[in-house]
DNA sequence: CATGAAACCTAGGAGCCCTAGGAAAGAGGG
DNA sequence: CCCTCTTTCCTAGGGCTCCTAGGTTTCATG
């Protein structure tokens, strides 16, 4: 019987496809197995376990994500940065769902720490958005608002959570243009709430 | 032996307190069927299936949503409706958090269509936005600005997304000022890109 | 007290995750 | 060309899960 010649990298990417195509909660080690003729047993040399499986998923697809965003950014500045960010962003979303949903399993901070995609949206949303001025802490309220509303709207999306009419398309162009003007006319002040 | 007096609506509680404790993908039959102290095959009289006993918390957590806000914003308007519209939703989102992920799951559109918590929501949303002077379909588009937002950051925070040192309230409080700002300045105009 | 509708049961199939230990394929050196 | 050693993949099996089919027991009601 000749060897399928699985290693962890085929696996890790065969699990993502499998999320694209049939959601995260469909990957499951005795489906890889089935994909690749093998037994489930022959999948632990591989991967630890389902757990580790999916963390792999999500490095994978975060780095993906990050690099499908750093093209689009790169050359922009200020409002076309942002719009390049966020369509690029929503693209991915879109394109491969179960990747997507990967991203948003719970990590280790420690194994988070040393993802160098990680650190390089962190950059890149910085550099994108000292084009409106902020410093620190308004740049971390901000960074956090945009990763808010950018998932936000996509797991919505995702989910169907958006019943009325209205154009997903357009609503999400439109979405960009408020998080714009939201950064460009920054809250000033130190004390969030003027009662309590 | 004496009974223990299932009904679903009991069940669907107890799956509703477990998945706060315990996460929402936790609860299983098995684990409710142990908790009532009842085989498994005991609850298929009062729940369809595990589906439908997750579509059951999501309607229940959706409803207790609904009344929270509802009571946060009854009497207030603009910015200030906005504040406790934002807190009462992070706030059960914080408190039940198990709850709170059900209300995330993929529900039949016509299911939603005809829950009145659903409904009532939107209203309130929609009258909070009036102050701000917005028209359809703006109307809409703010509504799934501040539905993105919201969700995305309780979501992130839940899954421990915020690495930063920044504390996470005093960033709410933020974003929802900057949210306030965008509804202020919303960007006027029908076509949104200008290139392109 | 009888009866009918529930609540709850036993029994069992199928799928999933994962471990322990064994067999075979293929690479490398002699 | 064969021998050895690593690695891949296997068999076997335990435990948990969801769910169905069909039987029994409890309890309210007439």
């Amino acid at each position: 019987m000749p060897r399928v010649g699985l290693t962890t990298d085929r696996v890790v990417a065969a699990a993502a496809d499998l999320a694209d195509a049939a959601g995260l909660e469909n990957v499951t080690v005795s489906a890889l197995a089935r994909h690749f003729g093998v037994k489930d047993a022959s999948l632990y040399t591989h991967v630890r376990n389902l757990q580790d499986l999916r963390v792999r998923v999500a490095l994978l697809a975060g780095g993906e994500l990050t690099d499908e965003i750093a093209a689009a950014v790169a050359g922009r500045a200020g409002k076309d940065a942002l719009a390049a960010f966020a369509d690029a962003y929503r693209s991915y979303a879109l394109r491969h769902p179960g990747r997507y949903a990967a991203t948003q399993i719970r990590i280790d901070p420690a194994l988070v720490a040393d993802s160098p995609a990680l650190r390089r949206t962190a950059e890149i949303t910085h550099g994108m958005l000292r084009a409106y001025g902020l410093t620190e802490p308004d740049l971390t309220d901000a960074v956090r608002l945009l990763r808010s509303t950018f998932h936000g709207y996509c797991a919505l999306e995702a989910t169907g959570g958006f019943g009325a009419a209205r154009d997903v398309r357009a609503s999400w162009d439109k979405v960009v243009e408020a998080l714009h003007a939201a950064l460009t006319h920054w809250p000033a002040g130190q004390r969030a709430e003027p009662d309590r």
